[in-house]
RNA sequence: GCCUCGGUGGCGAAAUUGGUAGACGCAAGGGACUUAAAAUCCCUCGGGGGAAACCCCGUGCCGGUUCGACUCCGGCCCGAGGCACCA
């Protein structure tokens, strides 16, 4: 054994062993558990950043435990390959995407080798791969024969300068990021995919993740957004038209005091063709942003159509207000207003003069709407008929007027949307589809797939390549053999990596997916960024339950357990190139290693919180590599001895270490099994290397007692610090490879104490500290707690009114 | 604007089911070793008072529940993530 800890040599050694020894290789057992363990795979961008390091650290720490505990562990990796970066570096620097996509592959997977995370290799895929997306193609088809896909047109980010199509990331104040053109809202004819067909089961199915967080749950829930309401019909005056809205409020419908539509409305494109002013605003509507925090904060604007409509109940007239607040694309285009129950309605009608009425009133004390909205359910007035009931009572009142009347009816409706998979963009998979003037659309024939993505484009940041290519879309029709023309789109990037998880389990299979699925499926466990909370978890559940649906699989969820990690952050904000704070993993772990790296990162904050980044904690875990390879040499080089086997009859400081080794190795089981703080499993082996540092029983005994200890650090440590943990084991005396031995068995008789501290307070505060018998009487120990002499001093000349004794613990004096 | 989460020493954090606030580490200060430096080792380290024993205050802010609150409840302030074309 080297006296001095070489992190370089030792992991380059251990690492050619497990290349040679295939470790990580993996294949379906009937006879062993399977545990499959998931990390979200990298976009190739460059280069790893800290949130990578951090990311497949947590996901190989677990995988290496459970691999000690006997599983048959598989934990893959791969590229989620398409997007836009590639395209952006394409124009940057002319370099094609695919090649600096696979050059950026090859210096990542390098990277990710030299850290030590034990994938299987041979499962590797890249989503940009035809023989990965020409499953995605197939399936795209599969759920077209079915209608789970259609086509409508929606709304995009357009450059008028650039005529391009913008990513919302592309956006900046409005304006084109690169020509700085007031960027216009424009409806485009795009494919979808029915999510809100499964928007039930999603959301009933949350009950069913007992793994997942709450947190992530509870924004799930929220996005699919289950609401119980009201559809109905206003008509329009002097009109064939009736304009439709949705309400969760009917108990309010006797306030509403305007209608508003959306610009793009029919209604709004009829009044503006005899209004220049209502052109003129429908115009202005169009220089809006898409996303809807955009749209959120916005000023609220409007105008007048001119146009009356007749409440369903009341028979009043009402202004009909055209409002740029209201999207054609969700909803009906149309809402109901209610200034006095609704803060946004109120605002608006205070800014042009609109009048409000209320007719929810506080059940007790004041609801007055001079000020603001009155939001609260309550007892309705000025509601004619339905005066006096209460708002839940109205709902149901209301309703049934209306369903006789004809005029509406109870809807059950959800906040999600339709899964928009049409992008145009060069970096993606081809949408399978032919466009032909006698057929209408036609699917590419199954023989025909994949539609691959041709190489030879000009990418210059104006309109689609695959618009500007000289034959992509020139094909015939796969139906009668004339002219027709391919789709031009691509899809969505959150298509590749709804499924990829299902496609690791047979990557190889010349089907979407082989037999191996049901055995390794669902994923025990997935990490990954809080940022996929919603949209690609939702995305890849959404998936799952298709894929069933199909008989492709039988699995419900993807994902049974789930571990969202926290952002690694520098001086308080996120690692970023914009705000250059970035530290590069490849500069450490050439200077200290990937074990110092991988303890760093694991030991500086739970899991589940951010993490601040520091140089100087970095150093710090590099310290303690190095105390711990100094102590396993000395102990080493003073001979080696077997672990005790005689228990019994061992000094009460050999006990006391004992016991300390033995509850070490009770609480990091716990902290890597149950609670997944292994920034406390690190500590609790910390203090345990202190200990044994200042331990210097030279007995046969007490070496015994610290070969016992450092054989438990170093199994403890291993799925952490691999490398260092390898060697260590072999100083030990072992032959069998560390990565091969099962996790450490607890000796429960070591743990016995025979006293006990038992803290004392007075009336809450901690005044006194006293050993009591292990197997005292809670008499017995407030007995103690009373004669105490510290305790006496607080108590003399009070009465005690009472005593709390938790046993084995503490004492609460109340005077 | 809406949904979700977080806030504890100089810093990262710990306190697992309501029961000793600050384990472990970093930084800082002092000391040992050394010709010197680095490395290593030892000591101190929330604030205030006290010679000391020890006492008082302290977990973003205000209030509540409890024998006892970082932990539970109500209200507020600040920060972060997401908001459907960044991934």
């Amino acid at each position: 054994m080297q006296e001095n800890y070489q992190p370089l040599i030792v992991e380059q050694a251990v690492q050619e062993i497990w290349e040679h020894d295939a470790t990580f290789r993996v294949e379906a057992s009937s006879n062993q558990d399977k545990y499959y363990c998931l990390s979200m795979f990298p976009y190739p961008s460059g280069k790893l950043h800290m949130g990578h390091v951090r990311n497949y650290t947590i996901g190989d720490v677990i995988s290496r435990y459970q691999r000690m505990l006997g599983k048959n562990v598989l934990q893959p990796m791969g590229w989620d390959a398409f997007g836009l970066p590639a395209e952006n570096a394409a124009m940057k620097h002319g370099v094609h995407p695919a090649d600096w996509t696979y050059e950026n592959i090859d210096y990542m997977r390098a990277q990710l080798k030299r850290l030590g995370f034990g994938y299987d290799w041979d499962r590797e895929i890249a989503t940009c791969d035809p023989s990965y997306y020409r499953w995605e193609q197939w399936f795209f088809l599969k759920l077209l024969e079915k209608g789970l896909v259609y086509k409508k047109t929606a709304p995009v980010n357009w450059c008028p300068n650039d005529m391009t199509v913008l990513a919302n990331e592309q956006v900046i104040d409005g304006c084109c990021w690169r020509c700085d053109t007031p960027v216009e809202r424009k409806e485009i004819a795009q494919w979808f995919l029915k999510i809100t067909a499964y928007a039930d089961e999603l959301l009933g199915a949350l009950d069913s993740l007992e793994g997942w967080p709450e947190q992530v749950k509870t924004m799930q829930a929220n996005w699919i957004g289950r609401s119980e309401g009201i559809e109905m019909d206003f008509a329009v005056l002097g009109q064939e038209l009736n304009v439709r809205i949705y309400t969760t409020r009917p108990d309010t419908v006797m306030g509403v005091t305007y209608l508003a539509i959306a610009s793009e409305h029919p209604l709004a494109l009829l009044a503006a063709k005899s209004n220049p002013d209502i052109a003129a605003f429908i115009e202005s509507c169009k220089l809006m942003e898409t996303s809807e925090a955009a749209m959120e904060t916005m000023e609220k604007k409007g105008i007048n159509s001119g146009f009356k409509v007749i409440h369903p109940i009341s028979g009043e007239q009402l202004p009909l207000w055209i409002a740029n607040f209201v999207l054609m694309g969700y909803g009906t285009g149309a809402v109901m207003s209610v200034p006095a129950h609704d803060q946004r309605d109120y605002e608006f009608a205070q800014k042009y003069g609109i009048g409000l009425k209320q007719v929810v009133f506080a059940k007790e004390g004041a609801a007055d709407c001079s000020q603001q909205a009155f939001t609260a359910k309550g007892l309705l007035q000025n509601s004619g008929e339905f005066d006096g009931l209460t708002s839940e009572a109205a709902f149901v009142a209301i309703a049934e007027v209306l369903e006789q009347a004809g005029k509406g009816q109870r809807k059950i409706n959800f906040r999600l949307r339709d899964w928009g998979v049409s992008r145009q963009r060069y970096w993606g998979a081809p949408i399978p589809v032919i466009y032909c003037d006698d057929c209408g659309t036609v699917p590419v024939p199954e023989q025909d797939l994949p539609v691959t993505l041709p190489r030879d484009v000009v990418l210059d940041g104006s309109q689609s390549p695959l618009v500007a290519h000289p034959t992509f879309s020139h094909v015939n029709c796969p139906n009668c053999n004339r002219p027709a023309r391919r789709e031009t789109d691509t899809f969505d990037t959150f298509m590749e990596s709804s499924w990829y998880f299902a496609r690791f389990t047979s990557p190889k299979a010349e089907s979407m997916l082989g037999a191996s699925a049901n055995y390794w499926l669902p994923v025990d466990q997935y990490i990954g960024g809080i940022e996929h909370a919603i949209l690609h978890l939702l995305y890849a559940r959404f998936y799952t339950k298709l894929l069933r649906d199909e008989g492709i699989f039988a699995c419900e969820e993807p994902f049974k357990k789930l571990l969202t990690q926290g952002m690694v952050l520098k001086d308080g904000s996120k690692m970023s190139k914009s705000k250059g704070n970035t530290v590069d993993p490849q500069a450490l772990i050439e200077q200290y290693g990937a074990d110092t790296v991988r303890l760093f990162i694991m030991f500086a904050a739970p899991p589940e919180q951010s993490l601040e980044w520091s140089d100087s904690g970095v150093e710090g875990a590099f310290r303690f590599l190095k105390r711990l390879w100094k102590l396993v040499y000395g102990h080493v080089e003073s001979g080696l001895v077997a672990q005790a086997s005689e228990k019994n009859d061992l000094s009460a400081e050999q006990q006391q270490v004992r016991r300390q080794t033995h509850l070490t190795l009770q609480k990091v089981s716990d902290d890597l099994n149950r609670r997944y703080t292994f920034n406390t499993a690190i500590a609790a082996n910390m203090e345990l290397v202190n200990t044994i540092s200042k331990f210097a029983d030279g007995s046969m005994v007490g070496k015994a007692v610290r070969q016992e200890a450092l054989e438990a650090i170093v199994l403890m440590l291993s799925p952490i610090v691999p490398h260092i943990c390898h060697q260590l084991w072999q100083a030990l005396g072992h032959s069998n490879l560390v990565v091969t031995e099962p996790w450490p068995a607890v000796d429960l008789a070591a743990l016995v104490q025979d006293t006990i501290d038992v803290v004392v307070q007075v009336n809450g505060k901690l005044r006194s500290k006293i050993k009591v018998s292990a197997t005292a009487s809670k008499e017995e120990t407030q007995a103690l707690a009373l004669a105490d002499e510290q305790i006496l001093r607080f108590i003399e000349g009070s009465t005690v009114k009472k005593v709390i004794v938790v046993p084995q613990k503490l004492v609460n004096i109340v005077l």
